[in-house]
DNA sequence: CGCCTGCTTGATGACAATCAAGTTTAGTGG
DNA sequence: CCACTAAACTTGATTGTCATCAAGCAGGCG
């Protein structure tokens, strides 16, 4: 399948084989139990940029495969990643506006772009469907509103410990083997802009983590949880956050 | 009217008599238009908590009138604001789960209390009512992004610069006269929580902007802005967020 | 009038940002 | 296959800023 340019959209007609689990948060689609005849999925690079902030609103984006994040961007280019997404994803509401953030894969990505109308179209035959999407929409801002705790109150250890779990997850949800090998698909940088330090104090802790023996790195971007219950005390992440309420991430 | 416990909820019953007016701006009834018979309109003190964080979602709460504050608390008390609101905003989405912060009355306040049950009735019957919801929960991702953005990389200048802004963007919204005094109804400590300071930094950036002429401390709680067009330029806000995007509030 | 709470200002110190210098890794071409 | 280069990551030294601790101040209410 050919890359995509991030200007002009090649799309391709696919009609899905796999039929939705929403429930099922290991093999997750989240828009497909309708089954529109016709899909769109496209392939981004690395460093592609899926979608620009202020762009009106023309897609819901399903991640299929690979790690996408959303962010912000001052005028002086100071930047705050909204957040990272992997398979099952969705991104975006089906509203008349404007994206708010830039959307940007970060591996290669497939994404199953779904029409605005498309959307509006399902929402009207099928109220299952509209409950889905409002629920996304409450997970994402339950995530936000934690992200939001965590940039303003907690530490920088206590960050990047709540960042840890959150992509123990990720990869707990993406591979169904329960492997303990966590890979970190973004920077240095990326994780610094999504936990408001700078990418010196992100290795440091990273480090301080390593010489405690909390995790372990292999590479720099593979790593081990070694203690996860000291962790999850350090992250001091609210209640059950993590655990008990469903989500699809 | 009396004042209701936090514990036990009296219900009142009202026909309402006003319509909806939801693209006007200025006297917004969300979730009016479809007329129930029945709507429970409960009153709170300052300090009175509306529902606590974890508490299952039984209602979305219209604020009336007044102002209210959501916000997260850590175990060791620590605790981060995730919004504001005034009249015509609406908390709360229609999904089954559990809140994911209190919700506090700041100022005596207002509130319907619409019940989940009754909202999924609606939407059922109004597709036009569910985009309403739909679009409500964008506007709050949105707000909620573009506060994670001044927690994790603006400085503590610009977040307040940004945080006053917003407040006459409230004062202008609740009062139809385009009166120039804003009213502060949150204290320092709550303005603090908000911004992801502590209130003796937010005291002395009041000072500060107060020394620089850009606003007038009429008292704690009243200031008039003499300088929008600087003070816009240093909350370095995301583009257009402050003023074309339409929101209902 | 006096207390209490919330606000303001001052002095000091801790800690993460900054600046800078290595080190590792991945990618390229001879 | 190895040498070379560039980018990403890591570690160190120093500084600036905001949190902290502490002391006044002002307004509201009995």
């Amino acid at each position: 399948m050919p890359y995509t340019s991030p200007a002009k959209i090649n799309t391709e007609q696919y009609s899905p084989s796999f039929i939705t689990h929403f429930e099922n948060r290991k093999n997750i689609t989240v828009y497909s139990k309708a089954r529109p005849k016709v899909r769109n999925i496209l392939k981004y690079h690395p460093n592609q940029i899926i979608a620009f902030e202020n762009d009106p609103i023309n897609y819901l984006y399903e991640i299929m495969a690979g790690t996408v994040k959303t962010y912000k961007i001052l005028n002086d280019g100071r930047r705050q990643i909204t957040g990272f997404y992997t398979k099952g994803d969705v991104i975006g509401l089906p509203v008349d506006g404007r994206y708010f953030h830039t959307i940007e894969a970060i591996t290669e990505a497939s994404i199953c772009c779904h029409s605005k109308i498309q959307m509006k179209r399902l929402m009207d035959s099928d109220p299952d469907f509209t409950l889905k999407i409002i629920k996304s929409a409450h997970d994402r801002l339950r995530d936000a509103h934690e992200q939001m705790i965590s940039l303003g109150r907690k530490t920088p250890d206590e960050r990047i410990a709540a960042f840890l779990l959150k992509c123990q997850k990720w990869a707990t949800l993406q591979i169904a083997t329960q492997n303990s090998i966590i890979s970190l698909p973004m920077s240095r940088m990326d994780i610094a802009d999504y936990t408001g330090l700078r990418q010196e104090t992100v290795c440091r802790i990273f480090s301080k983590f390593k010489r405690a023996k909390l995790i372990t790195l292999l590479r720099s971007d593979q790593l081990i949880l070694n203690n996860h219950r000291q962790l999850l005390k350090l992250a001091n992440l609210s209640e059950d956050n993590s655990e008990t309420i469903p989500q699809y991430h």
